[in-house]
DNA sequence: ATGGATGTTGCAGTAAGTGCAACGCCGCTG
DNA sequence: CAGCGGCGTTGCACTTACTGCAACATCCAT
């Protein structure tokens, strides 16, 4: 819609890439070396961008500190956040919280499993979406049409043998997780690890986060994961109460 | 430099310390409605701002993704992990890895504490640059005017009794800590917390990155962390000389 | 119904962004 | 060491594309 914001917003996933120079931006961005030049500046200025010994750009440190500071507002975050640290005291797992948000899931918060042997994901990190237990839970509670759409955009990565073939199978899986209540990734996304996932509402039902518990296969089995569901439930129940109680803590509505 | 680009980077901070509606962005930005809501609508396709239910705007999702592609383009942060997880699961503290960037020193790396008690700190999130251990090392490490030139800069919150007063006495233990090539941070940002810090350095010697071992007087004395000074040391000269090696790992210069 | 608040659109004026060309600064190389 | 080529930077004339306005749409509350 305005053309220069735009210019200068898409310089920052082609930096997200690697550094680039002057040079580089200018090409990919299909503009003057001095128009590039200006928008980088301001970029800078901002502390979007940051720019190395060898003149290089880089995304800069602001960067971190918005999406910092972002996540911190996020109200499901705060109260869900002590709810994980107990879990992960009683089970020792690995737990996760995610959030749907424009055709991306992503995880808010994540309690490390006391195992040695650790799973690989970040805070911030765009989800599998078409595996992750979480996911199946956020989108199973999308209105009918709208997660049709997403359904047939999304791309379908054969991660394992596992892993959902299409929209047709996902689809029919979303069914069964709505109705169910709950959702399970056995070996979906990675070989060896499973995850059970359960759904966190607000005050008027609608899902506004999900919770899960993920272990690998050299630590519990699937079966013996399963068994932790009705902790996992209860859990993302207590947080569903709290959050739509509305605690007295951020003024935000 | 740019002014549309400038007014509508400044949305982001805005937005930061939370949700805010049209009226609000155009009147804190000093632009009339229109004009915002072209800004915002251009943030919006590009994933930094999403509108939720309430009409109102808040930072959004593509922020955190990234801010994590920009994470996991710094080599350092890659080459080192490994080597914190090590010592973490040695000594069973927190550990920390920071950068300086801009007059900012952040932290891009943790491996929380096996210990019950966790201190508070989040990847992305800038440091207590005044009285940490890693800043200490980071900041000791700038030439010297450019060292004045942030000193006198920065404020000097007295977290603690404990916490640097001011500028005079901050470049005073700048100058200790670069001639001994290592910090530490007894009490100086929470009372109860020490840190003991070692600097990782580039092929040239100087200082890319720190890292710092924290715990909580309830589990050790300041003596007691002291004693896994020379662990420390010997782990940042590690991920240093990894780090100079240049293993084969990014294409980046 | 009526009023007010908030988000949205189309448009004319012009401010602000664009590309050009020239310059300065390196590092290479013959 | 002079000359060349690549790269970042600057000042400027041109005109594109951003701005603010005023009117409209929508929703909620009275």
């Amino acid at each position: 819609m305005s053309q220069t914001v735009d210019r200068a917003l898409s310089i920052l996933p082609l930096l997200a890439e690697g550094p680039a120079d002057l040079g580089q931006v200018a090409d990919r961005l299909g503009v003057h070396k001095s128009t590039a030049l200006r928008l980088l500046r301001t970029l800078h200025e901002h502390g979007l961008v940051y720019r190395q010994s060898d003149q290089r750009y880089r995304l800069g440190a602001r960067l971190f500190a918005l999406a910092q500071e972002a996540m911190e507002n996020l109200d499901v975050r705060e109260i869900a956040h002590p709810h994980l640290v107990r879990l992960n005291e009683s089970c020792g797992h690995t737990v996760h919280l995610a959030v749907y948000e424009e055709n991306e899931v992503l995880y808010i918060d994540k309690v490390d499993s006391r195992y040695p042997v650790r799973m690989y994901s970040r805070i911030g990190k765009p989800v599998a979406i078409t595996v992750a237990a979480v996911a199946k839970l956020l989108l199973a509670d999308l209105p009918e049409h709208e997660r049709r759409a997403v359904a047939e955009k999304l791309d379908y990565p054969a991660y394992t043998a596992r892993s959902t073939p299409d929209a047709t199978a996902f689809l029919r899986e979303l069914e069964k997780v709505r109705q169910q209540g709950w959702a399970t990734d056995l070996g979906g996304h990675e070989e060896s690890i499973n995850c059970v996932a359960a759904p966190i509402r607000g005050a008027d039902g609608r899902v506004v986060a999900a919770m899960s518990v993920s272990a690998p296969n050299v630590v519990v089995t699937a079966d013996e994961l399963l068994t932790l569901l009705p902790l996992v439930r209860r859990t993302a129940d207590a947080i569903s109460g709290e959050y739509s109680g509305r605690t007295p803590s951020k003024g935000t509505v």
